[in-house]
DNA sequence: CCCCAGGTCGTCA
DNA sequence: TGACGACATGGG
């Protein structure tokens, strides 16, 4: 067990439709890579137990991305644009996670909702992932590369991901065709990730930024989805934001992505919330 | 019955 | 380039 500062939203954080494997009865548990953590709150810190406690804050601090100021990038996504003020309340972060999980989680995200996805990737878990037992519960890892490789198209079906399957071939394909695939893309520039990207068929350009964003912590890429839209097109007070997006780096800067974020976040919260 | 969901593809101007 | 319907599936 270890105790972190309770300085961040946590459920705001696993809630922000980065993260589709959380559960919360009387505390938060999350898979995550290798482990199940289980987070309880308490009036100052989170205590976080795991089923691997091996290097475990180091984990924590990796996952929840709690070397980096965001104090300081805040500071300068307001001072770059001050109404940023009013919707940076939840202090989330971007978490780190496993980049073959953000992989295929987002080419099921799309057009599809979160429950669904949520459902669709604890399924594919459930078949293909590794089995691990944590306090008389029954969890899965998300699957291994070799295990997803051996997948065939047929198999999906019990998923549920419906036209995406094929998609999910796709990128499984290009893994089979260079397994360091995901690897080798790390020490490119944010823009020619996305270029890799967006040549599998299935994956667009907002499935690559999320890829991006929440599998490699690139905040200079930024998915702009259907509650980004909607913020946008009021914050700007625009119709059509095709044009719009493509200058919001030079409005943003280097952290347009986590502005973008809080945009998702504030205008799903305020249906949420309805 | 409709519309929508952390979109993308194929097609047609 | 840009617009537009199709695509699986389930919820509202």
């Amino acid at each position: 067990m270890i105790e972190i500062s309770k300085n961040f939203d946590l459920k705001g954080t696993i809630y922000s439709g980065q993260c589709f494997r959380m559960n919360q009865n009387d505390c938060f548990t999350i898979v995550v890579k290798d482990r199940v953590l289980k987070i309880i709150e308490t009036s100052n810190k989170y205590k976080i137990y795991s089923s691997k406690e091996e290097n475990l804050r180091e984990f924590v601090e990796n996952y929840f991305d709690l070397k980096r100021d965001y104090k300081k990038i805040n500071d300068e996504l307001i001072k770059r644009d001050p109404s940023m003020k009013s919707i940076i309340l939840y202090n989330h972060k971007i978490l780190r996670q496993d980049k073959l999980e953000m992989y295929i989680t987002y080419i099921i995200s799309q057009n599809n909702n979160v429950k669904r996805i949520s459902y669709s990737v604890n399924k594919l878990c459930e078949l293909f992932g590794e089995k691990i037992i944590y306090e008389n519960n029954i969890y899965y890892l998300f699957p291994s590369k070799e295990k997803l490789l051996e997948i065939k198209i047929e198999d999906l079906k019990e998923i549920k991901v419906g036209f995406r399957d094929k998609y999910i071939m796709n990128a499984l394909d290009a893994i089979r065709e260079n397994n360091d695939f995901l690897e080798d893309l790390e020490s490119l520039s944010t823009i020619d990730m996305t270029k890799k990207l967006v040549e599998i068929k299935g994956i667009g350009p907002k499935v690559a930024s999320c890829i991006l964003m929440f599998g490699y912590n690139r905040l200079d890429s930024y998915p702009i989805d259907t509650w980004a839209k909607k913020y946008l097109s009021e914050r700007f007070n625009i119709k059509n934001i095709n044009k719009l997006q493509k200058e919001l780096y030079k409005i943003y800067g280097e952290y347009v992505g986590l502005a973008v974020q809080y945009m998702f976040n504030y205008q799903r919260n305020i249906k949420v919330n309805k």
